[in-house]
RNA sequence: GUGGGUGUAGCUCAGUUGGCAGAGCACCAGGUUGUGGCCCUGGGGGUCAUGGGUUCAAGUCCCAUCACUCACCCCA
């Protein structure tokens, strides 16, 4: 048989009700402040992810899903959302009007990495973004969005990783000096470390091998190194956090994978996925806009693991399936058809309504009613359709009515909204 | 891309030195000719991941492949 293609995977209810709960908070929560829904396409020109996350990062040079399009033009599945939407604002001049926007999107990504827990090759992320504003102010505000979001999902033991990047102004010189520090004690760097060097000294930073985590913690910060205006910034965020009671840690070892982000950079983590700890991770990319194209707007954004945040949510809340609340028990065949006319009003009246058209026993009809959780099952046989009038059984009192079957719709809905009296 | 672990019923897993393919749960039917859960009885279900090899004989041993999984790398 054909099974689904490595590193994807079926979503199945009721996880899916997860999703959709997660997916519907995030909706309300983001809107209220201020975003609105953006849907750009998965896939995109390669070269929009080349120039945007960067030539010489792992994604670009070998877990992008690239392929040819028409003419000369590569295409690849996006392997995240930011370039689509960065690339949206340009194109569509939303700058235009008023430079100040805000968009949260939702969808799948595409990388083709070795799958593990909490990471595959097509996963979700809720991605929210603002261009037009450089004010520190937003980016504790974005944070506390997120947090609050996470608490309204009722996900906790998360912390925020705090960090500033730098500016083009002051983080070659860092760099620099991060690098000469580094050459210096390369005999004590891993072999993966002694390649970061060469191509991204920053990325040796946050090596878990322990004998370069020695060196690093030696290893000069950036956080010593802002500029003046970079160092304002931060110290605006950092109190502007405290400000709105968010509890954070500063972790001048984190590092982002894409080469776009500038100052403010953070990562929600949790203790509760193994090695995948990042549910939630963003930051400033203020020259972004500028280099794709559009005009100078400052930018920021963040991505938030919707695999990995369900994950949470469902060792939280295992799901479960709601049940039907009233199950029709047709047996004959005058009473299907019947029932396929009721059920279907009734349905259509916004009643949760699930039918068994097995023309099995009664006996096999009901106990598929209660496995499947059925709050009350609706009888029809010969002698119903004679009465002209149906049995409707709560299935946990086990009391029955009998309801007339005229109107049947209405007396079902008036007898379901009486309080149970269990 | 690298390394470890695991693939047997729908699910969770037993399966001894190589000797008839198993259990629990789930499912179906009956016990109750029109009433669920508990109980009892019976039943259906298998390419033992796939392909080769060794052997009188392979779920079991060997090789390869695939998949899942965890970790590295990296990231959400």
């Amino acid at each position: 048989m054909i099974q689904l293609v490595r590193g994807f995977k079926d979503i199945l209810p009721p996880e899916t009700s997860v999703w959709q709960y997660i997916e519907n908070t995030a909706k309300t929560h983001f809107e209220n402040f201020g975003f609105r829904e953006m849907r750009p396409p998965v896939l995109e020109q390669a070269a929009l992810f080349q120039r945007s996350i960067g030539e010489h990062t792992d994604i670009v040079e070998k877990e992008m899903y690239t392929f040819a399009g028409s003419r000369d033009t590569l295409l690849t599945l996006r392997p995240e959302a930011t370039a689509s939407v960065v690339r949206a604002y340009i194109q569509h001049k939303l700058y235009a009007a008023d430079p100040v926007a805000k968009f949260y999107t939702i969808g799948p990504m595409f990388r083709k990495e070795r799958p593990q827990k909490g990471r595959y090759r097509q996963f979700q992320q809720i991605n929210a973004e603002v261009f037009g504003v450089d004010a520190p102010y937003l980016d504790a505000q974005l944070i506390f969005m997120l947090m609050t979001f996470f608490a309204r999902l009722s996900v906790s033991g998360l912390q925020v990783h705090l960090n500033s990047l730098g500016c083009p102004q002051c983080r070659p010189a860092f760099k620099e000096s991060l690098s000469h520090m580094l050459s210096a004690q390369s005999d004590k760097l891993c072999a993966d470390c002694l390649r970061r060097l060469e191509k991204n000294p920053l990325r040796v930073l946050d090596c878990k091998v322990p004998g370069c985590r020695k060196v690093v913690a030696e290893a000069p910060s950036m956080l010593d190194y802002l500029c003046r205006s970079c160092q304002v910034h931060f110290d605006a965020v950092k109190s502007a956090l405290e400000g709105m009671a968010v509890p954070y840690e500063i972790d001048p070892w984190l590092v982002r994978g894409l080469d776009y982000y500038t100052r403010t950079a953070f990562e929600i983590q949790t203790a509760e996925l193994g090695a995948q700890n990042a549910v939630a991770g963003g930051g400033r990319y203020d020259n972004l806009v500028e280099m794709l194209g559009g005009p100078s707007q400052p930018a920021i954004g963040f991505a938030v693991g919707l695999d990995r945040l369900a994950d949470l949510v469902m060792a939280k809340f295992p799901p479960a399936e709601p049940g039907p609340e009233v199950f029709f028990l047709p047996m004959g065949e005058a009473a299907m058809e019947m029932t396929a006319h009721w059920a279907s009003l009734l349905a259509d009246a916004g009643v949760r309504t699930e039918v068994d058209f097995s023309g099995r026993s009664l006996k096999a009809l009901m106990r598929r009613a209660d496995r499947m959780g059925a709050q009350n099952v609706l009888m029809i046989g010969d002698q119903e359709i004679a009465d002209r009038a149906v049995v409707l059984r709560n299935m946990k009192t086990r009391d029955q009515v009998q309801v007339p079957l005229d109107a049947l719709v209405e007396n079902v809905k008036a007898h379901l909204e009486k309080p149970n009296v269990a």
